[in-house]
Parts: C-alpha cells; sequence; structure tokens
RNA sequence: GCGGGUGUAGCUCAGUGGUUAGAGCACCGGCCUGUCACGCCGGGGGUCGCGGGUUCAAGUCCCGUCAUCCGCGCCA
C-alpha cells in the first residue's frame, strides 16, 4: 500500500527539533488508551518516542495494536514539566499527530517484547522461532549492532595495513582429521560428497602460496558436534594470514587489533567494560602448572600450587602412594572457604568427582570457634581430616607452600598430571565465581605459547596435532620428530580471553617434506595423504613462502562485549539443540524428486 | 552417547493423590483527557508435552518416550 515516507527518525528527536511537523515510520512499541487520549511509545529503528493521539480527530484509535506497522505524521511539542518522563532519552518531548496510515497489523504477539523484565524469562525456544520479533527489542538490537561495529572496526584495521579481503568457497572437501563434517551429497555423481569448511585453514595458505601475502576473511565455519552456550555448529571468525612473518609479527598486529577494535567498540557503545591492555604472555607449560588449564582466566590471581615432594614420605597412603605411582598432587586456595558447611565442601568434591578425581582433600583454616586439629605456628587453626597424617613439619610447609590464611580452605586433588590439572582449573573457576573474585567489567587477553605438537590420544592409539596438521614444529625440535614426538614444541599460539579460547594461530608448514613427515607422525598414511591433502603437499613445490596467521571467534568476542552467558545473543539467527533451525524448522524432509536427483536412498 | 533441570492458558508461573485446574501479563468488550508497568469493571481462553501403569480417584505417584536448557563425552 501507499504510505507516507519518514522523513525523521524517532530517536533523533529532540528539543530542537521542537515546532517541526515530522513523519515517523515505524512500530508501536507499547499502546496506552486512556480513552479520551491515546498514547502510543513509537519505536523505530532509532530509538522510541511518545506519540499522542487524540480520539476525536480519528475515528478507529482501537486498531493500532502492540506491533503494527505505522507512518505518523505530526508535530514536535515539548511536554508541560509535569509530563516529562526523564527515564527516556525522548521523555521532554512528544509527537501530537495530526493524522497516521496502519501500514500493517498485527496479531497478538507471542511473548511481551516491549517488556524487558520478563523477556529475559521467555523459554529460548520460542524466542528464537519468533527472532524477528525478538529481534525488535532495542537490546537485541543494540547487540548485533555492537556486531556489525565489530565486523567494521575489523575490516578497517585490515584494510589499512595492505590486507585483502578474500572469500574462500563454503562447498569444499571433506577432510575428517579434526571436527565432524557436514556434508552436501554430488549431484552428478551419486556416492561423492562435498564438505562444509570446518575453517578456511587450507585455502588461506593456498592464497599465501598464490602470492596475496596479507589475507583476512569473516568467515563461517561448520562444525557438526554437539553444542555448548560457547558453542554453534555455524560460526563466524576472523581468519587472518600472512607471508613472509615470524611468530613476532602475527602475535603483535593481532594484539594490535584486538585491543584496537576491542577500545573502540566499547567507547562507541558506551560498554561497561575496562579498556583492554596489552596481553599477559604465558608459556603452555607455564599455565598448566600455575592454572592447569591452556586457556586460564586471568582476571583473578590464583594459582595452584605443587605439594608432591612435600607429602611424598607422609603418612597420609592417599597422597604418598599417589606420588610413589608417578601421579602428583596439586592444591588451590578457596579464600573465604574456611565457612563453608560440610555440606558445601562435600559438593564441591561431587564437582571434582564429575571430571575424574577420586576425592577431595581439605584443609579449612577457620572458622572462629571450630575445635582444631592442630595450631600452627602462625596461628592458624586447621580443621580437616587429614591433617592428623601429617608431621607438624609437614603441616607446617603446606601452610607455607600454599599461602593459606586465616578462613581459606585449601583443596587437595591427588591423581595423574593430567586428572590433577583438569579437576584442579575447573575448581579454580568454580572458586573465582563463588569468592567473588571475578571482575565482570574486566577482559583480560593473555596469549598462551609454545604448545606442544602433538599430543598422545590413549583411546586410539595414536598423535593428535594440537592444533592441526599444517602447524610448523620449531625448527631446533624437527629432528625428534619421529624419536619423541611429545618432545617436540610447535610455533602456535592461542588467545585467551576470561578462561575461554578465543583464537588459535600458529606458524604453518610451507616444506612439501616436513608436511609428509607430521602427516606420517599423526598416522596418516601415504595414500591418504596423497588423497585428503595432495593438493597442499603439491601446492608446496611452487616456492611456497614462509607463512602464518590466526582466527579469532567473532560470536565469543561478542559474547564478551555484551556479557551474554550464551552465544545464541549475539547471532541473529541461532540453531537450537541438535543443531536445529526453529524458525525455518531445518533440517527439513526433501521430496522425492530431489531424494532421486541427488541419487540417495534412505535405508 | 551420558548426567542434571524444565515441560500446566499466547507468555511467565502457582497448584498436600480428592469439588468445575488458578494468578499476573497478553487478548476481547465496556468506562476513562496526561499516561509512560496507565487505571477500573466484565469476558473468552487448557490434549496439565506424549504414551502406558498404579489407584475408587492422577496435573500430582511409577515406567517409558519426546522436546528444550545447562553440563560431560565430543569439538584436528
Amino acid at each position: 500500500m501507499n504510505y507516507t515516507k519518514r522523513d525523521t527518525y524517532a530517536g533523533s528527536i529532540s528539543k530542537l527539533t521542537l515546532g517541526k511537523e515530522v513523519v515517523l515510520n515505524g512500530w508501536a512499541h507499547k499502546v496506552r488508551d486512556l480513552g479520551g487520549l491515546c498514547f502510543v511509545d513509537f519505536r523505530d529503528a532509532s530509538g522510541i518516542v511518545q506519540v499522542v493521539l487524540n480520539p476525536e480527530k480519528f475515528d478507529n484509535l482501537q486498531e493500532i495494536k502492540t506491533e503494527s506497522c505505522l507512518s505518523i505524521t505530526g508535530k514536535v511539542v515539548e511536554r508541560d514539566d509535569a509530563n516529562k518522563n526523564l527515564k527516556i532519552p525522548t521523555g521532554e518531548i512528544e509527537v501530537v499527530a495530526s493524522s497516521y496510515q496502519l501500514i500493517s497489523s498485527s496479531q497478538p504477539l507471542p511473548f511481551p517484547i516491549s517488556d524487558e523484565k520478563e523477556m529475559s524469562r521467555v523459554n529460548e525456544e520460542i524466542r528464537f522461532k519468533y527472532r524477528y520479533l525478538d529481534l525488535r527489542r532495542p537490546v537485541c538490537r543494540n547487540k548485533l549492532a555492537i556486531r556489525a561495529s565489530v565486523l567494521k572496526n575489523m575490516r578497517s584495521f585490515f584494510d589499512n595495513r595492505g590486507f585483502l579481503e578474500i572469500e574462500t568457497p563454503i562447498i569444499t572437501k571433506s577432510t575428517p582429521e579434526g571436527a565432524r563434517d557436514y556434508l552436501v551429497p554430488y549431484r552428478l555423481e551419486p556416492g561423492l560428497f562435498y564438505a562444509l569448511p570446518q575453517s578456511p585453514q587450507q585455502y588461506k595458505q593456498l592464497l599465501m602460496v598464490a602470492g596475496m601475502e596479507r589475507y583476512y576473511q569473516i568467515a563461517k565455519c561448520f562444525r557438526d558436534e554437539s553444542q555448548r552456550s560457547d558453542r554453534q555448529p555455524e560460526f563466524t571468525q576472523l581468519d587472518v594470514e600472512m607471508s613472509f612473518v615470524n611468530q613476532e609479527d602475527i602475535l603483535q598486529i593481532a594484539e594490535e587489533m584486538t585491543l584496537d577494535v576491542v577500545n573502540k567498540v566499547i567507547d562507541e557503545f558506551k560498554l561497561e567494560k575496562k579498556k583492554v591492555d596489552p596481553f599477559v604472555r604465558l608459556t603452555y607449560d607455564e599455565a598448566i602448572r600455575d592454572y592447569g588449564s591452556d586457556k586460564p582466566d586471568l582476571r583473578f590471581s590464583l594459582k595452584l600450587f605443587d605439594v608432591s615432594e612435600s607429602v611424598s614420605n607422609s603418612g597420609f597412603g592417599v597422597f604418598k602412594n599417589c606420588v610413589e605411582s608417578g601421579g602428583i598432587v596439586k592444591g588451590i586456595r578457596y579464600p573465604g572457604g574456611a565457612s563453608l558447611s560440610k555440606k558445601e565442601i562435600g559438593a564441591l568434591e561431587e564437582f571434582c568427582k564429575e571430571f575424574g578425581a577420586k576425592g577431595l582433600a581439605w584443609i579449612a583454616a577457620g572458622p572462629d570457634g571450630a575445635e582444631f586439629a592442630y595450631t600452627s605456628k602462625n596461628g592458624l587453626g586447621l580443621r580437616s581430616p587429614i591433617v592428623k597424617f601429617f608431621s607438624e613439619a609437614e603441616l607446617e610447609e603446606l601452610i607455607s607452600v600454599s599461602g593459606m590464611e586465616k578462613g581459606d580452605l585449601i583443596c587437595f586433588i591427588a591423581d595423574d598430571r593430567s586428572v590433577v590439572h583438569n579437576v584442579l582449573s575447573r575448581l579454580r573457576n568454580l572458586i573465582g565465581e563463588r569468592a567473588g573474585l571475578i571482575d565482570k567489567t574486566e577482559l583480560k587477553f593473555c596469549w598462551v605459547l609454545n604448545f606442544p605438537l602433538v599430543e598422545w590420544n590413549a583411546d586410539e592409539s595414536r598423535w593428535d596435532s594440537t592444533h592441526h596438521p599444517f602447524t610448523m614444529p620449531r625448527v631446533e625440535d624437527l629432528d625428534k620428530l619421529e624419536s619423541d614426538p611429545a618432545a617436540v614444541r610447535a610455533d602456535c599460539y592461542d588467545i585467551v580471553c576470561n578462561g575461554v579460547e578465543w583464537a588459535s594461530g600458529s606458524m604453518r608448514i610451507y616444506n612439501p617434506e616436513v608436511q609428509q613427515r607430521v602427516f606420517s607422525l599423526l598416522g596418516i598414511s601415504e595414500d591418504v595423504q596423497k588423497e585428503r591433502f595432495g593438493h597442499m603437499i603439491e601446492a608446496f613445490r611452487y616456492g611456497a613462502p614462509p607463512h602464518g596467521g590466526f582466527a579469532p571467534g567473532i560470536d565469543r568476542l561478542l559474547m564478551f562485549l555484551t556479557d551474554d552467558s550464551s552465544i545464541k545473543e549475539v547471532i541473529p539467527f541461532p540453531k537450537i539443540a541438535g543443531g536445529t533451525d526453529p524458525l525455518m524448522s531445518a533440517p527439513s524432509s526433501i521430496d522425492a524428486m530431489q531424494w532421486a536427483e541427488i541419487g540417495l536412498k534412505k535405508i
């Protein structure tokens, strides 16, 4: 239908516009019909302004329902002092309508989109089914605006530095080395399949061989694995690759980009976040040693401590035997944890057991008034089921190594190295949260460097890449590739933010022989190498330049910036459980003709 | 694949094994000229996720199943 086109945005109206005749296009956010007077909170992409309609001028105001689409013509006037609403930016003025058009009416809504308090509790499934309504909420729109700004700032950062934005194919080849692929049947030869890319990794390396030298892309990636609150089957990463650079060059540009983009966006949107500082640098070994994890949350400084030596000759069999059989005993301090009840400590133990711990040993320094099994030289009263197994010297050493203070709870895990670190890193995050050690306005980025090239996969009895098979082994470790793979370090690095893996990168192999040796180490036969990765080996035979890059997750960055606990909130049309799209109802069945065309049959 | 939570009106939720399953918001009708969580009066609206079972009687108890959320495994 014809409608009067907008000349003014609702959010741009201010006292400066007083007296002006304006035409607004948008939606009825909220309608308050007082009988002799009708108020409409009128919303468009720019904001909300109150429109006043006098029923004497209009005979069918009841037709204006919540969320109907309207064109309104009216005059901007200042409200009487008593009627000003200082809670909203346009609250000192309003638009007195002289005419309006109902462009498009709206049915009753499936959820109250103008009520943020209610909306925060509405079931995700129903919100995402009607995502086009959900997104009308100004808070949702704002998240997409932040997202757009992140992308724009990233693009301009790289554009200004001579990078080319280059698109790589979405329909490509399956290389089932990592996550499960999404597959696309090939119509012309039934039985063959394309795959959607898990990342543009190979293409970007081929672009380096192609002499592009500096590439970036805002890339869609696809992984058919089960979801988490920070994982979607389809996600977006910033993909970057550079030639003739060393690791330090890449670290610098990645860090510079992050600081530039994140701090600009924090400013632009006045986000309740502190400006981001230059990144802390940790080696992989340091991260595991101090935090038990290669993705430590550095918003709080608690570190694990190692008491393996102190307890190796103690009377506590659990610890002693563990160390004797090659395990370790490490612990973490829970500030203020001494006041936890028996039940609460029991719950901590259950938490640890979920991740494979056999138990949780603890010593509490307090609380006041409790019966103490030991009082230390510096006056700490200790309460614990295990104090009796230790000598005075051993206890004093535990106190000093742990840095225990009055009111603390010290938690110990004794097991093999990987279990201890896994459990304690998770316990550390829990303690950080529970003890209120985390400043939610902080984004603490850090580098984790010097990962091992490969890890032993006990289940499959083979070496797996820590990152991916194209990662460059340290030159000085190359001779250990076959003899002692575990000792080979890689030129690769992660960026971790607030305990979440945000970016991953590496220097890449550009020598065909080294690439073949790494494939072989990973148990990929020469036939399979040729079939799956022959194009890479072949490409490296034509003067491949040294190159490397990195790839941070856009969705996760948005989640950090908006303080959402789920990645779904910052994705325009997210998938829900099982990777399904509740709006379009995908996946869906296909008709008989389509089955026939792709030459497939259901079995 | 596994563990835990949830599932009752359009939405959010309440509901000791016992009358005709309720509330707030939304919706419909009426009244209302300064509301901005408008107010007041009235009304419609239910496959209590689905299927079994126990019971005189099941929204409530049991078994199974489905959906969804969170987590584990998985995520080169």
